[in-house]
DNA sequence: ACTCTTTGTCCTGAGACAGGAGAAAGTCAC
DNA sequence: GTGACTTTCTCCTGTCTCAGGACAAAGAGT
């Protein structure tokens, strides 16, 4: 678990040193981040300050180096002003940790994915053989070139994560992470801060900084992976529930007394939909001779995974595009209840599964249209990721940003 | 509809001229709403404010008249404070129109209710009708001497609002006021400054402020009366969705293909429990000779209300418990998934039917603590509200002072 | 009578900040 | 090429905010 214990990178210089010391530096760092380079004047717009107290501000960010001035933009008619830009060495580790395999990034200050790599893995092996993993990924990226170091990491799980500690609570699907610091040990590897959350409420980061929820200030991130689960967003912000485990939607119930569930009810979400279930019931659907085309393929494997019902019905077999359209319909019934309590003013739906596509968005669009009331639905977009697996190494790119563009 | 014209209330003096002139002296009123009286050393501690700075604010608002000094407190064994203070003459209107009543209240800047008068009503009369009872009641406790007039006025509406404006949007059991300017009638016949909310968003403020929430910063607020609604507290703050529906889960769906409901779909939560659907299935009961005691009563009254129940509930019948257990369980089923997606630190459960008590209480929490997670429900207290039919008009009152010691 | 504590007021100096004046560096019309 | 105009950025000055020390007021305790 120390793959960098040797050539020095534990402990070694931290490379951020400087964090903004008010308010409107922190402004200024953020509108940098998320509009790229900026003039002054441009900046001056924005933050309503006098252009004395903006040029002040700018002066103290560039004498900590957190952004540069580098050139002279073309002339707009008058004077030609400088670019200011976020330090064009800084640089984000994103990692997502997903049930079955593990993506990890790396992005500039801007955020864009510079380079990212995925690799298939199971939490179930516990923390340490995972960060063994994540961490020679991230040094493949770092000896690529991409990085000469991290200025900061963000991290996701796949469970609820105690914020504030960055530690992993009571995780169902990765037993051996309760506790883990994993905050603290990624910290200690990398010599750079971290924070963790939840790989759901990461993706709606993500989906919210550059993809299809960037105007959006309260709407539900639906990932449908191995789970279930929904990322909250309220007023701009990721909520994140009393104990970190808002947004847990796979449990509940859409049929009383229901096919039993692995967390010992009965009809849960989970039970009838999600990369698990969907696998599951391919499998089932194989052997009672229902598709030729699923059976093909778990002669040919031994087992299907829920891709293999999405090439299925991909090739047009009745069975699978069924087995999609119920999960839809089954989803859409949840989704349904929380558009009527929460009132988004949009429903992302992503996660590996979305490979299933327009099959399973429009299930989900008919069950909430229909089941909802018009008020809550009327002007309700639902609509499929834009960042793929993209999403979550984004987010925790933003997560981490926006933690150390804050006031120390 | 205008009680007031003629006695010259309408277009009257406004009573309070002054508002805060900035954030220090906003979160000063407020203090001085939630602790009452306060010395300034007392202020001091709580506003990080230098005791010049804190000196010169608490002037200003001496000057506006909107804070007293009245007398000197007890020595702490030095120099007697002055006891600083909310002007004692000001007066807050709060107004809580339920489906089939209407609360009104007077209170005084600290939001104790000094004056209550409740009225039976149906808002499908319209607003005209409802206003003149409202006016007339706000009449009556002017004129028994605890007003001189208001100051502001908060108002509750038993469906969605959008909210900036203060108008009901396409509210389902009060269609009649569909887009009525109930912000800007009020303000014109009080002359004074009017909120306007839903119903059951006022009860969660209500709560906040004076009842179980005090301590709560997420909290759901489960309002069973004719219909069923939730206030949701995200951060301290009422959250109101995108199109002011949210918490509207009266017509989410707890059985498929279930009960047809006045909404036009199946199984909604409403069809199955609520002051409306439980006076139906004990009229059906009664009717079907499994309770003697709601026969009686029908036999006697024509019909049946959710009081009759609550009356032969306590009174032993096993009939009316096992309804009032059986609408617990749905409503339990649905806050179920409200749990598991939203994580509150506290449910709160109220409304009219709170009459029903602890056999509701029971049966609701049963079914939510078996059926959210562990994480989600480990210490999730779910309690009956404190305030009963002071939790709306407090709320209403809540709702005006926030907006009116903000800065204009 | 004396000391100590608490509360509240006054004053001064440091820093935040807006906005005007003007320098720098360009475009554009003629 | 020249002059008029625009845009960007810098510098300066006067105003306002604010913290904290000194001090006055008013009481408790001995």
């Amino acid at each position: 678990m120390s793959v960098y214990a040797e050539d020095g990178w534990r402990g070694g210089v931290r490379r951020m040193t400087a964090r903004p010391a008010n308010a409107h530096q922190a402004r200024l760092l953020h509108l940098l981040r998320d509009q790229g380079p900026n003039s002054r004047a441009q900046l001056g717009d924005q933050v309503d300050l006098s252009r004395s107290k903006l040029a002040v501000e700018v002066d103290r960010l560039l004498e900590t180096g957190l952004v540069v001035a580098d050139g002279l933009a073309a002339s707009r008619g008058g004077r030609r002003s400088h670019n200011i830009r976020l330090a064009p060495t800084l640089r984000f580790l994103g990692v997502d940790i997903g049930a079955t395999s593990v993506d990890v990034a790396v992005t500039n200050a801007e955020l864009e994915v510079l380079g990212h790599l995925t690799q298939p893995m199971d939490v179930r092996e516990g923390p340490v053989a995972v960060f063994e993993q994540v961490l020679a990924l991230a040094a493949k990226l770092k000896d690529s070139g991409l990085a000469e170091g991290f200025d900061g990491a963000g991290i996701g799980v796949p469970g609820p994560v105690r914020f504030p500690e960055g530690v992993p609570v009571a995780p169902p699907i990765m037993p051996g992470w309760d506790g883990f610091p994993v905050r603290e040990a990624l910290s200690q590897e990398l010599g750079c801060p971290v924070m963790v959350d939840n790989d759901v409420n990461l993706m709606a980061l993500g989906e919210q900084h550059a993809g299809v929820a960037r105007t959006s200030q309260d709407f539900l991130c639906v990932k449908i992976g191995t789970g279930i689960g929904c990322g909250i967003v309220v007023g701009g912000a990721v909520y994140r529930g009393t104990t970190g485990s808002a947004g847990d939607i796979g449990h509940i119930q859409v049929e009383p007394d229901g096919r039993r569930c692995a967390c010992g009810n009965a009809g849960c979400l989970e039970a009838y939909f999600g990369g698990a279930a969907l696998a599951r019931d391919a499998e089932d659907a194989a052997r009672e001779g229902r598709s030729t085309a699923l059976a093909d393929r778990l002669a040919a494997a031994g087992t299907l995974a829920a891709s293999d019902v999405s090439v299925a019905a991909s090739a047009g077999d009745a069975t699978a595009l069924e087995l999609i359209k119920a999960g839809g319909t089954r989803t859409g019934q949840v989704i349904a209840g929380l558009v009527s309590f929460f009132n988004p003013g949009l429903v992302v739906i992503g996660g590996g599964v979305t490979g299933l596509g327009h099959t399973l968005l429009a299930a989900i669009r008919t069950q909430v249209y229909h089941q909802s009331l018009p008020l809550a639905t009327g002007n309700l977009p639902i609509v499929l990721g834009e960042l793929g697996p993209l999403a979550g190494v984004t987010g925790a790119a933003r997560l981490i940003s926006d933690h150390l563009f804050s006031p120390a």
